[in-house]
DNA sequence: CGCAGTTTTGATGGACCTCAAAGACCGTGG
DNA sequence: CCACGGTCTTTGAGGTCCATCAAAACTGCG
């Protein structure tokens, strides 16, 4: 994959156009965001804001993956949320980060200081009324994680990450998630398992058990090939006639 | 506890008036709410909504307390949030209801049929506004939820939820959560450990131990009282000096 | 090659789940 | 009044899944 920094700055072809806050905008007020909005980039493992810092600003994911989490003081940390391109950080309203944003992987951030940020708001419906939508968005997938945090075993866990993965990693292609689909892992083991509310070890042991029974095959230790996705769907344990896939 | 139904029709003695989605709105505004509003009781047990369920409305609660909770096909079921006075239910913009709705006690709701709700909603920035500040809080509550369900331990979890419900009980009289304070469970060990991702036994095992250890004292199963705040909130695993208890 | 970071694998123990039964609480009806 | 049934809760015994501790294998890189 690909995370070399953004580079334009004209907003009419940046990748995340069409899914960010600002999607709905009208031209004329995406002039306005344009003239306040400025880039940001981090590199793989980097922070970017520590949980209990006052946060200057809000920003937009354009390219790169970060994590957002939380960490007890004896060392026990649970991510709470994955930010990928499109994704919001920080919220109007708060002076001070709740949670900790670290990049994960090169990461470009388009950024607005707080206070114009709030003020565009005010004069910009479209900005709020699309905020809203992702932040419900968010709260049903943060709902959503909360049944694979109290009740899946470590096996389901891991088939549901991976799922996830493989559907964001679809959407980013603007395919459907299929049989035969690959795509990296763009976490560490302990990632996965901070994600997850596992160790590291029970995550490498479920991913070679999911591997030793042909759900899933691995090129090295990052690359995953999906030889049939309703055998990984049957994994999660979810409810197999929920809908579709996608 | 008292959840008779709530009689008033009149938004100005409505006791969510300063919380709820309204609370923002102008005496005008307030009067377009009122011509669509109307009141749905239920009695402690019943359902509201199943997910997959079409939604026709949207809601807020008044008096009483529900349950928003998933089940898998096999029964296992995780509460994903308490819904308490003030609290909205639903979304715009979504036709089916993604979680299971129960009233735990007698529940009142001020519901708005979904369609006259948006088109409110488009003309009435404050309701918006409302709304994402409400739908942001409720997912930073979600999120840090989710530490409490990948990384506690069972007996950290059962203090977690002791000193979320003193302060919710707290608030709602409007005091301070204060040493030798007393508050009703309003769930049972099923929905205790539901909430937690906990068996009903470990439940009451941890809670007996609690209890045996002097943090808390129990008059019959439902009347809790805590001697000291302190000690409650060292056993939740939190840290301790991160600013005001409340 | 040697080193640091990551991942895998193994051995052991413990926290929590499962199954089971008894006890407490409460309303109903004899 | 007390017996009765239903629901909720407690307690016990045993098993299992996952965490912990430990070490080896793999990977990339100077």
């Amino acid at each position: 994959m690909n995370h070399s920094s953004f580079n334009s700055r004209d907003c009419g072809t940046c990748p995340i156009r069409h899914r960010a806050v600002c999607s709905r905008c009208e031209p004329d007020e995406l002039e306005h965001l344009d003239e306040i909005k400025y880039y940001r980039t981090y590199e793989a493992g980097q922070p970017v804001i520590w949980a209990g810092d006052p946060m200057e600003f809000v920003a937009s994911v354009v390219t790169g993956i970060a994590t957002l989490s939380q960490t007890m003081e004896d060392g026990r940390t649970q991510m709470v949320g994955l930010l990928l391109p499109s994704d919001f950080i920080g919220r109007p309203g708060r002076e001070i980060a709740p949670f900790d944003v670290v990049a994960v992987t090169d990461l470009t951030l388009c950024c607005f200081r707080k206070k114009p940020f709030e003020d565009l708001m005010g004069s910009t419906p479209s900005i709020g009324t699309r905020l809203l939508q992702m932040t419900l968005d968010e709260l049903d997938s943060a709902r959503e994680w909360m049944l694979v945090l109290g009740r899946k075993t470590a096996r389901e866990k891991i088939a549901s990450l991976l799922l996830i993965i493989a559907r964001r990693d679809a959407a980013l292609y603007k395919r459907l998630p299929a049989d035969g689909m690959a795509f990296d892992l763009p976490l560490t083991r302990e990632a996965m398992a901070d994600y997850l509310g596992l160790t590291l070890e029970t995550v490498s042991r479920q991913i070679s058990a999911l591997k030793k029974s042909g759900v899933i095959q691995l090129q090295g230790k990052r690359q995953v090939h999906i030889p049939d996705l309703q055998r990984l769907v049957s994994e999660t344990g979810d409810d197999l006639d929920g809908g579709p896939i996608f």
